[in-house]
DNA sequence: GTCTATACACAGATAGAC
DNA sequence: GTCTATCTGTGTATAGAC
């Protein structure tokens, strides 16, 4: 068997950095395919269509997000004040490196109302930040109190990203981290 | 001088809510035109280009933002609790109506890392919010936490106007105005 | 696995008749 | 002021040589 010059894995990862600069329906086949060093026709023998590129990016940003930001509610040893402070810092340089906000606020707005094809995915992306926020607060927290808790962190932290966009500007994003941090350090 | 049979308001009025729904990118000049119920090559009769019809639908938005919304915040009467109330319900009317979210959040998303075309007009939108908002807070607060807590009133609705339109649901937005009323009425 | 060439649809925008 | 017709570029996607 040949050897592969270009892996799948390569290739998605530099459409991700397409995708979150320049959104989905902004993002042309000869975007990607130059980003990872093919023409057109050597990029559509890795994938199908410009749907399954999209999907295949926020999928492998979903793992992402497990392994390195979400997981770290579920580690035993620190408390839970330190771990939502580590998520938070880890969260700022996710959002903050490669200049493009949340990729998946930016494309359920984008796609929401056009179609709904990727809204599965981008309802499991929230719905497992969700959860990692609600095991940090359980502890001090009743159970109608967390829920509302953790919806309100992530509805903060969404909207202080687009003013950091508007304003190219990171301080609203550090201040709705701290924010959160803040709504539980202080019970 | 004959009589006008399509005034540009009301060709802006009906783009409005096709670049609500789709967004600026996926708008095209023949959507924009059969929502006028003209052909392209009338609608262009009326506008230059594409840019301009965005740039007069965002900023006819801003002015009834202005008339009916912001401009609460400073009416003579009623207390600032009241008034926090009734622009909360006002709000709500804005962002769930058209079915679009916020019009000026999804504009930033799809076009800030792209080309800076619309940031001024939308910067504008929300240092108008921002006084609004100010100016409710400014007999209860000091001058330091007025500033944070009008922010962080926009980034949370903002935020929430997402998950909003991720669910399908008005629940969040709504969660989101009443803690954005509770603030000012608790204290 | 990568390339060039190409098919076809639709985008933004213009010209000129009525 | 609105229409039809058209120009030109670019989009997604495919075919077939190497």
């Amino acid at each position: 068997m040949p050897i592969q010059k270009t892996t799948r894995e390569e290739i998605i990862k530099n459409s991700i950095k397409v995708f979150r600069r320049k959104g989905y329906y902004r993002t042309s086949m000869s975007d990607l395919a130059k980003e990872a060093g093919l023409t057109k026709g050597a990029f559509y023998h890795h994938f199908n269509d410009k749907e399954e590129v999209m999907r295949k990016s926020l999928q492998a940003t979903i793992n992402w997000f497990e392994k390195r930001v979400f997981s770290i509610a579920y580690e035993e040893g620190p408390s839970n004040e330190e771990k939502i402070v580590k998520m938070g810092e880890v969260i700022f340089q996710a959002f903050t490196q490669g200049d493009g906000g949340c990729f998946f606020a930016n494309t359920i707005l984008e796609t929401a109302h056009v179609e709904d094809t990727f809204t599965k995915e981008i309802k499991h992306y929230f719905s497992l930040w969700e959860k990692a926020l609600q095991n940090m607060l359980k502890d001090k927290y009743s159970g109608s109190e967390i829920e509302e808790m953790a919806e309100r962190m992530i509805a903060d932290i969404e909207g202080s990203i687009i003013l950091m966009q508007l304003y190219k500007d990171y301080k609203p994003l550090k201040k709705a981290l701290k924010r959160s941090a803040l709504s539980i350090l202080e019970k």
